[in-house]
DNA sequence: GCCCGTTTGAAACGTACGATTCAAACGCGT
DNA sequence: ACGCGTTTGAATCGTACGTTTCAAACGGGC
């Protein structure tokens, strides 16, 4: 009586074709699931829990999706399909990836930094598809693959065209990569270091960027203003010293001091 | 017979003075626990692997420390203790805080990076306790606050004190902090995105920077000097544009794009 | 040498969670 | 209306933990 296989097909993959309340089930259970796992991480959440606030069995995860892996990985699938077509955040306020494509290449920076901005910085619904694989990126799981490949790298390349004209390098300079890694860096930290910069940032002249309650649209737009010019600075370095593993020079040697010395051995 | 309290101190929380094995046993359970709570953070150590590997019992934990919570506020602590002396990873090979203090700004935030560096991206034992508080980061415990207060906030005000000199700012200019947080990230991305970074890395020209294996002295160093070289950049900027709130400018105009045209239409 | 607080060892308990089972309920084709 | 594959509900199992218990072992002070 104890045979291994039971008697479901375990994964149907595909939708069952038309039932009542099956793919309202499978809906809704995709739905809460993208939630929670956005909240709390692969790891974090509990079945019993999403499955309790999807008002739905635990039988039917497994039934649907085989376990909690599977669960999580049509997860993913979903939230990729629904979120496809946007680039970067191109939430309804803001501009299609075409729009943007006409600006000068510093614009693009900044509109790109403010859209992740808001999509990583957001704690909630809306944008649970980041937050999903910004928990994929520090615990990550079997699907980091499939998130890198179809989520994370779009949008990288996208960052990296725009580095790449912002600076005139070749596209196999590995300044390029770097740099494109230093941008994003300075966006990621408000949401991973998010506990430890909100106590640093306490009592702080920077106190209004403190991460951990949700910023002002204000604070957003100043933020990644601080972080487009700051990156536009490094970017213009990276054009000026032309050979590699140049220690540090003499660039911005004298402290307090007022002089306009900002860049002079820029050969370009 | 079901006391609530059973006999023990529970927390005896100073030495208990001379004892055979005891103080033996309570050190090897906190360099174990120390190892294991820096690989895997707080909640993916687990006491039992600690005891195993440290040759104590399980019981011996709940006696020194009370429970895991107790554990791994003891281990924070030791970790503190003896790595006090140091500032920002001057292990025996580096340069102490003293003679750092003598040289100009910018040499001395090459050498805050490369150190930084070198305990971030170091897996193993010698660096754990930056291993730990950057678990503690991610993943915030009741400890956090113990750990920014004396962990961290002394390596951020050295180098916002660095930040401060590159840039002339007054101390309680907020781009100063926003500044300070765009080079730490830099460090820290290769930490908590390493698994992301080394896919998107893998392949590309920057393949050598993958941190997903240990890096070799010499990508160490040009790492560091990346990060040094863009950051400089980003601080010279930031004296450039004195007044706040300034869109875009023309510094770095579009390179493979002769057309100069930039910010338009931003009121911000 | 004996008493008593301290420390250790081995086992058990309680809980949270994912996985499993199985029968009942449902819906569709005939 | 009937039978059969599909879906759901409720209960159960197995495991990994942290925690607790309690008696045995230890060691210094009388």
């Amino acid at each position: 009586m104890s045979e291994i296989a039971p008697q479901s097909p375990i994964t149907p993959s595909v939708a069952p074709e038309a039932d009542p309340r099956s793919l309202a089930t499978r809906q809704r259970l995709l739905e809460t699931a993208g939630e929670h796992f956005g909240e709390r991480g692969f790891a974090g959440a509990t079945i019993r829990e999403i499955c309790k606030q999807a008002d739905a069995n635990i039988a039917a995860v497994h039934y649907h999706f085989g376990d909690k892996a599977g669960l999580y990985a049509a997860t993913l699938a979903h939230a990729r399909e629904q979120s496809g077509p946007r680039v970067m955040g191109a939430t309804p306020g803001e501009m299609t990836w075409q729009q943007l494509s006409a600006l000068p290449p510093a614009v693009r920076l900044r509109e790109f930094l403010l859209a992740m901005l808001r999509r990583v910085l957001d704690k909630g619904k809306p944008h649970w598809h980041t937050q999903l694989w910004l928990h994929e990126m520090v615990n990550p799981t079997r699907e980091l693959d499939n998130v890198v490949d179809s989520s994370i790298r779009p949008q990288w390349e996208g960052l990296r065209a725009i580095v790449r004209e912002l600076t005139g390098l070749p596209d196999d300079d590995e300044r390029v990569w770097l740099s494109t890694c230093s941008i994003v860096a300075q966006v990621l930290l408000y949401k991973h270091g998010s506990a430890v910069m909100a106590r640093l940032y306490a009592g702080s002249p920077a106190q209004a960027f403190s991460p951990d309650r949700p910023l002002h649209e204000h604070e957003l737009r100043l933020l990644a203003e601080h972080i487009c010019s700051f990156s536009l600075g490094g970017l213009a370095r990276l054009r000026a010293d032309r050979q590699d593993a140049e220690p540090v020079t003499e660039t911005t040697s004298t402290p307090t001091d007022p002089s306009t010395q900002q860049s002079k051995e820029h050969p370009c």
